[in-house]
DNA sequence: AGAATATATCCGCATTTCCGAATATTAGAA
DNA sequence: TTCTAATATTCGGAAATGCGGATATATTCT
């Protein structure tokens, strides 16, 4: 029994990083890097409906990325994990390092093209 | 023009994300982190029909993760961006204590009731 | 109990993602 | 050119995911 325990370890992995893998829930992981909110806080940073950020706190609730006290009618959630926006702003700026080297290469194919 | 530029910035961290958010595309990631290899080597060290594997790397490829270079009939893969490990590797941390604190969990549990 | 506020869940629908067999393309050898 | 090996792409269908209005649940106040 070793294949299968990789496998399965592998999809959990996967999982996990389909989590981070939303707009929506980038956002939501960010916005709790400040500090803990309760779910209304939440939909006003956001400006989006209520049932869709109950709804995508629950896909981080489901995979322990964010837990939640209730505190009277609120629910205020919290980073359980602070190192996943690490792995965030390693992805952030991958992505930044893509877009200036693909506008680099735009500009090295207009000059060439345009020198002759 | 600043919401929508956010936005769209976010979608492409999402995307970026989402490019590592698979089994598969994982493996693949990390079976890379050990150098190039072509894709014959790939479909052997995952053991997944070619087309699978072809077409994983893709959708890595299409977001500038992995490169290519031609030698005779093989392609060889390598990665672009050998931080997506670190950022898989935190993901990965993160997974391992979730199980072993689920587990500890379980085990309190577990005793708390055998005592009563 | 009844009203009000905050949050969670349900539902139907649209979109995306994944799979793998089959097929197309590419490069080198005969 | 024809054959072969390596890789890429296409296709149809199943499963997963996202959306947001409507509704359910929980908590506090009166």
């Amino acid at each position: 029994m070793d294949k299968p325990k990789n496998y399965e370890l592998r999809a959990m992995h996967a999982t996990l990083c389909q989590a981070i893998a939303d707009p929506t829930r980038i956002a939501l992981l960010y916005e709790l890097g400040d500090g803990r909110k309760h779910v209304s806080q939440l939909v006003g940073s956001l400006q989006l409906p209520q049932a869709t950020v109950s709804r995508h706190l629950k896909i981080l609730r489901d995979r322990s990325l964010v837990a939640t006290e209730r505190e009277g009618t609120f629910v205020y959630y919290s980073l359980v994990y602070p190192e996943v926006l690490a792995a965030l702003d390693i992805m952030r700026s991958v992505m930044h390092t893509n877009l200036s080297e693909q506008s680099s290469l735009a500009n090295a194919i207009y000059f060439t093209q345009g020198e002759g």
